[in-house]
DNA sequence: GTGATTGCAAACTGTTTGCATTTTG
DNA sequence: CAAAATGCAAACAGTTTGCAATCAC
């Protein structure tokens, strides 16, 4: 994510802390997430102004929105081109950057004009993978429910 | 999707109506429209057994569970490996058959044993692309409103 | 007959909205 | 000072759950 500066949005104390947690911030947070860690500085911080700076930063390209999460949107302030890995256990998302040939044959566009691609990776992080071995149920997510989409 | 017998399910006349309304169906479609169309025949269906039967076909790997629609899950019944063109205007999804060449070198999987992949891509289709050569506001989506997820 | 499935309502999670108040530039 | 942003509460959208009644095998 660039600097505040030219941004080309009003850097309310609210927004700098939303900015703030983003900068470098490599787990994808939810809106959720980002409520939970900025409240902490602003205890009146309300998921309205969450949303908000979230759309205007969306709107401007300093993040992207992902769909890889089920029922929620994830954040990625890393705009540069990349791909991703997802643990189908934790849902934990890692980036990947690799460069893959991705030209769709004209016959088989069906008259889109596309403008973006992705690849998504599922599989399962180290960390699960020591708990599974283990033979122990994965816990994990929002209190131990299981909750994910996407292939497995 | 493969014929009803051994699926391993208990065939009630609901499931059934869910079965025949997904069988070659390509629309990929939510929950939400499952129920709409079954609930003709069964008046009395309920949320709970769409959710129960997706959930059941999703075990046994009879559908996808798409998690590239923003807020909400669609289905897929083509359980044949392909990848997606998503209609970032309209969110329509078709199905594209191509294959390529995913392989990520082992030291940017940071430890992850992959299972699957996926590609989408973001673009708008041939109908939406009228409406707005037209110089028309895009309408589409529930009651007009915006909801997307994923680049555009 | 028995265990699985249904339907319903209520509970939950995630997201959006309206509006009065406050703040940034 | 005007336009934009905040906070709050209420409204939505999508999904899940508990449980009594019913049904498939």
């Amino acid at each position: 994510m660039r600097e505040y500066k030219s941004i080309g949005l009003k850097l309310t104390p609210q927004r700098l802390a939303i900015l703030e947690y983003l900068k470098d911030n490599r787990e994808h947070p939810s809106a959720a997430d980002i409520y939970a860690a900025v409240s902490e500085k602003f205890p009146t911080m309300s998921f309205a102004t969450v949303y908000n700076t979230l759309k205007a930063l969306k709107d401007r390209e300093h993040v992207l929105e992902l769909a890889i999460d089920g029922g929620k949107r994830r954040y990625d302030p890393d705009t540069v081109r990349h791909h991703h890995l997802i643990c189908t256990e934790c849902r934990k998302i890692e980036d990947i950057y690799v460069e893959f040939d991705l030209r769709v044959p004209e016959v088989e566009l069906k008259g889109f004009e596309i403008s973006a691609n992705q690849v998504d990776f599922y599989g399962v992080c180290p960390e699960c993978r020591k708990i599974g071995a283990k033979g122990r149920r994965v816990v994990s997510r929002r209190n131990g429910k299981a909750e994910k989409a996407g292939p497995m």
